[in-house]
DNA sequence: TTACGAGTTGGAGCGCACTCCAGGTCAAGA
DNA sequence: TCTTGACCTGGAGTGCGCTCCAACTCGTAA
């Protein structure tokens, strides 16, 4: 297999395919006669599996840590599961902060439904939506200069 | 409110708060006689809200774009509301690669724990663990150049 | 009065994760 | 033989989201 048969088969690009080589991610494969990289097909179901590490918030530093660690065997098994219990933890967190969020959103679009729908809006039903909706507070829109942000200060440095 | 206080109040520091007032993201405050940034309370809703919308993957173009349209009032309820919407659909795929995640990685500790007793492998078991373990197949470790990765051609220009 | 700490600005720098490019090599088909 | 088109390399560029900095101002407490 070829780096554009693996692209394809990856859904990486050659470049980022060239890139995670270049990084560690994935091991350098052998080469035809004409320097041209051949790849076996068991290297698909480890980028898969970084891709799901990376698709699930794990930086490109704990990647490249668990990949060093797969080169070296066995011996490494116990820090590679350490590294991956402690991923599954912030997995488990964001989880829950997506199941929170959902809440939250859910809350809201009920809350612009009803809104749209011209009905006045019970503020005990608002504050339990944790609504931050309307015209933005205390909006400064007269003292400052629209291209750089500068306030025209009375005298500054005159 | 000062922005030193906001800053310890939202969890971010005072620069990221600046940045944020830069590039619209927050209001621009009212300012005290001295020029310095004067925050009404309400705004940590809006900065919490924002910050579980960015904790949740959305990308900034689209907090922006949020932020946007709440400044423009009630005419923007429908496109504020298909805007969640559209995030919350990206939140359910999340939750559901996340869970699903969750359970390769148990697969893979269990396997992980087994090896490290020392147990052989039920082959069957492996695979459904999907795993990639062990030293990477087909490396290339001679034909390589260690600083460069530029392979020795037969007669390269030469 | 002076020293200090909190604030102000514009702009540079940074880490991540690619993405693109120039300028080349190589193999295979017309 | 010639021409594609896939591949090679090193290195530059990009977009996000901050983060840090220099140089300054301001209000307050000693």
């Amino acid at each position: 297999m070829r780096i554009g048969d693996l692209a394809e088969k990856s859904g990486l690009s050659t470049d980022t395919l060239r890139y995670y080589e270049k990084i560690g991610l994935i091991p350098r494969p052998l080469r035809d006669a004409g320097g041209r990289r051949i790849y076996d097909g068991t290297i698909l179901r480890w980028i898969e599996f970084l891709d799901r590490l990376k698709a699930t918030g794990m930086g490109i530093r704990d990647r490249l840590r668990y990949a060093e660690l797969r080169t070296l065997g066995s011996a490494s098994l116990a820090e590679r599961r350490s590294l991956l219990e402690s991923h599954r933890r912030k997995v488990v967190a964001d989880i829950a902060r997506l199941t929170e969020t959902l809440e939250v959103l859910d809350d809201k679009v009920v809350l612009y439904r009803r809104m749209e729908a011209g009905e006045t809006v019970d503020p005990a039903f608002e504050s339990c939506a944790r609504t931050e909706h309307g015209a933005p507070p205390n909006q400064d829109s007269s003292h400052h200069d629209r291209r750089t942000g500068a306030r025209p200060r009375a005298d500054r440095k005159a």
